[in-house]
DNA sequence: TCGCACATGTAACGTGTTACATGATTAG
DNA sequence: CTAATCATGTAACACGTTACATGTGCGA
């Protein structure tokens, strides 16, 4: 899932600019798909426009920087949609945080105890986000995706809270932690 | 998570050639936390080696190429277990498949029925793959990361089969592909 | 007045992938 | 006899990030 799919996705919902894609991708909803930079969007939105996926429009604002609006092309909206008849890619799930538990028996007591407890505060913090995003959400399959997203993290929250207990049993006691280190 | 922390992390448990961690990292029960390839995995043991924090022997094999059996260093255990103390990069879920799904009401019922089926049956490979791992797991923290990961997919899978058809009902009758793709 | 939000864009850099070179053995 | 597995390594390439350039207005 490469950035240009990802203009193309947002883009399909309604206008906007490079700023804002970016904005959505780091911060919005759209994280959870991605998580891409300026330097990665513009480029990829110049080129989309030259291959007429995407058309542009600039407006002036007083006061801030003029605004270049994006919109889809009908090309565009056929090429997004005929790109998901085709093989997905795999899902990726990367988690330094599992790999930091994986190791609880090499670290002091209170830090495993730490990292768990703010697990389980991203975790509500996350789950704040999702409701928040179900009463803005416009695309139909939204509400679906993200009730998804809110199925799995509770079950995450559930089990952290039932067994983080064994995990911080498992790690040193804390006068240890030199040990630890060494 | 770069390349090299996950040849410590593979090497904390035990020698291990370059071949072998690109396949537990690809194939294996490293899998779920990184994926990388001999061109990433190669040139980063040889500047672990130059660090001193690995160390390697070359053993000779009939038939067989020759291995060069790379193993951890003091410091270098003492160096991957400093860099748990440190602040936890963001973990990270890029998932093609839930985009597609967003998108449901664009596309045909049967492709959407498809993929929701083809998400089943890798869920239930993935949890036979765990089962199989905890019976081979050597590290402590293990079993309670492999119990994680199975709790969250067992809530994936059961989200997708309660609720499923609710997806289905929003997609397009299947007569209706090509004005989808249009 | 300091820094942030708005807003676009580029250049240097980092990191990892793909494809290739090399070559014996074994299973289908 | 073909493909896969074992095994190491490099070079070209793709892709994305970080940092910078540029400039206004607003709130603390």
């Amino acid at each position: 899932m490469n950035v240009r799919s990802i203009c193309l996705a947002i883009l399909y919902d309604g206008d906007a600019t490079g700023y804002e894609i970016r904005k959505l991708s780091v911060e919005g909803e759209y994280s959870y798909f991605v998580d891409a930079s300026y330097g990665a969007i513009y480029p990829a939105l110049a080129r989309l426009e030259q291959e007429e996926f995407v058309t542009s429009r600039v407006e002036q604002q007083d006061g801030k920087p003029a605004k270049k609006i994006y919109s889809i092309t009908k090309t565009g909206r056929a090429t997004f949609i005929q790109s998901l008849f085709e093989k997905l890619g795999e899902d990726e799930y990367r988690s330094e945080f599992l790999l930091f538990l994986r190791f609880a028996s090499e670290l002091p007591q209170s830090l495993v105890e730490q990292r768990l407890n703010e697990r389980l505060a991203q975790i509500d913090s996350d789950l704040a986000d999702f409701d928040r995003m179900k009463r803005e959400h416009n695309h139909p399959g939204d509400a679906w995706v993200i009730d998804f997203g809110r199925t799995c993290m509770q079950a995450a929250r559930h089990y952290i809270e039932a067994h983080g207990a064994e995990l911080i049993a498992l790690a040193r006691p804390d006068r240890d932690d030199a040990a630890a280190a060494e």
